[in-house]
DNA sequence: ATCGGGACCTGCTTGC
DNA sequence: TGCAAGCAGGTCCCGA
């Protein structure tokens, strides 16, 4: 599912319904997510919320006593429903809240996680994350400089968390066809005026996506069960074998880490 | 230190 | 029509 755009969108969707709220209660159908539901958030009861925020693609419930920590994986999403409405397949958890409603987590593949930590922000998993796309810290600068000596394809590389976080396969694949750089490019062997172009890419890309509310392929939905719409605006993502939208060219196939890639052999250098 | 590959899991599509 | 293989938006962890 998700990439930075839709864990942004889906923190946008969640906020009014959580905030000036409390949690009533936990309630969970399946615990073995990706890692077990820690016992602290079982235990949840009538704890107030006092802020939503997001880091890289954990949304951070920020509570009295601790911090809720929710990962959506690749096929994870959140839906705000009235009280009391049937749980279908997936629906792992809910969240009862005071205002009636319950906030509900659904995860065909369970790649995701619904995680606690005691400390706001000091969770392991977020320790290692490199800067945030859309904030100060990220910039060509950044890149070149992470990016000196090494061997590795650009694509591969900017979708390392530690590089930058939040790019996905999808994002990914757009920055680099609207860079105009091959995805197969080792990350060592680009030149700083085209990390700026890239840095600005993946800002553009990501920014543009959050407008149009995430790219809806399969899992993915909105908070209020609606689609997101970036999906039109896809450059080359899942289009191997069509044609380029600028220049006509016939978009190629790649693979990168067992990640699927397309690009265009003549936009793309 | 860096890199690639396997692992986790379900469901959908493709090809024989 | 049935079945197996391959693929899917993530990312941690391991061994080379």
């Amino acid at each position: 599912m998700p990439e930075l755009p839709e864990v942004e969108t889906t923190r946008r969707g969640i906020t009014p319904y959580l905030q000036g709220e409390s949690i009533r209660q936990v309630l969970v159908r399946q615990p073995k997510l990706r890692w077990p539901i820690p016992a602290e958030v079982m235990a949840l009861r009538d704890a107030p919320v006092l802020a939503v925020r997001r880091r890289a693609k954990f949304l951070l419930v920020d509570m009295v006593g601790g911090q809720l920590l929710i990962h959506l994986g690749m096929s994870g999403s959140l839906r705000v429903l009235p009280n009391e409405t049937a749980p279908g397949k997936h629906d792992h958890v809910d969240l009862l809240l005071s205002s009636g409603k319950l906030l509900r987590y659904n995860d065909p593949r369970r790649f995701g996680a619904v995680l606690w930590s005691e400390q706001p922000d000091s969770h392991p998993l977020l320790a290692h994350l490199g800067p945030e796309p859309l904030e100060q810290g990220f910039d060509g600068e950044w890149l070149a400089q992470r990016a000196a000596g090494r061997k590795q394809a650009v694509k591969t590389f900017i979708m390392d968390n530690k590089t930058v976080v939040g790019v996905g396969n999808i994002y990914a694949q757009e920055s680099l066809f609207m860079a105009g750089i091959h995805p197969s490019r080792q990350a060592g062997r680009i030149s700083r005026s085209r990390y700026d172009r890239l840095a600005q890419s993946i800002q553009q890309v990501l920014s543009q996506a959050i407008v149009a509310g995430g790219t809806t392929l399969k899992d993915f939905s909105r908070v209020d069960g609606q689609p997101g719409y970036f999906a039109q605006e896809l450059m080359v993502y899942g289009r191997a074998g069509e044609n380029c939208l600028v220049c006509a060219t016939k978009l190629r196939a790649a693979r990168h880490g067992q990640r699927s890639t397309c690009y265009c052999p003549e936009c793309q250098r």
